[in-house]
DNA sequence: CGGATATCAGGGAAACTGATATTA
DNA sequence: CTAATATCAGTTGCCCTGATATCC
């Protein structure tokens, strides 16, 4: 009987009603909501180049880039030319990046366990399965 | 081993990946995201004002309004003060409304598939109620 | 008097398109 | 030549805060 659609609303819905506190939780340290995503990522997958963390948060280029000037102004991101490919830029937290990430893991905890206050621990695993499944499945169709 | 906030990060990058599907099955009706959501909204619960369409959306009574006013300029949704209470303006669909809103069903189930592809029908079912239940207890926690 | 609604005014975070220079 | 990266410039959708008038 399922879907209209209705679970990407949803998703959307979801999405808005975390942003303010996602938000207050970035502001706290001085990080807009997607500075703040673009440096968890970045403490996953260092050494990977602005274009490449653009594709993995389904965003352009040039938006990521906006995204990650004013971390590396504020020494949180470190930016160095690829010595084996002159025109790529390889990104990396510096220590104040880890530092920051390092304590705003409790606030994105706590939110989360708000997220999930409802659901049995078999369940929050079920729940991040799916939609990690979800996110490859997007992923993959691509542009 | 569960992690830090990890959910909350996947929630805003599903959300990301499907905006732009979502803009574009909107756009081809001449509707933004935040008005077609608010056409698929009013459908399921006409008869109620724009503060509560805003509750209901995590948005302010303001952004509401503004995402309101090109559709009842659009002839799409219907704004009549309420009989038993000179100030509440009661929101509804037009015809054009409703057909808009059913012209626009194929592309959002199809946008719908698309994230589920990789569930099967029980999961997508338990992936519905997780959902739903994280929306409630968002919304349960208020302000 | 609050409390809720509607609405005006201004601002900001964050995505977009388009264009260009550089390099494997 | 083509594809990918980085980056400059402009635009837009869409949320926010603050303030005000109206109505139960």
């Amino acid at each position: 009987m399922e879907p209209h659609g209705n679970l990407v609303h949803v998703i959307r819905q979801l999405e808005l009603a975390l942003r303010p506190r996602f938000a207050d939780a970035c502001a706290a340290h001085a990080m807009t909501a997607a500075q703040c995503t673009a440096v968890m990522v970045l403490q996953q997958s260092p050494g990977i180049t602005s274009s490449e963390l653009a594709r993995r948060s389904f965003v352009r280029a040039q938006t990521m880039a906006d995204t990650l000037e004013p971390l590396v102004d504020a020494g949180l991101v470190r930016r160095e030319r690829d010595p084996r490919h002159g025109r790529r830029m390889l990104l990396s937290l510096t220590e104040r990046g880890v530092a920051a990430v390092t304590e705003l893991a409790p606030a994105m905890a706590g939110i989360e366990g708000l997220l999930l206050s409802d659901l049995s621990p078999a369940e929050r695993v079920a729940l991040a399965d799916y939609l990690g499944r979800c996110r490859r499945a997007v992923d993959r169709a691509g542009r």
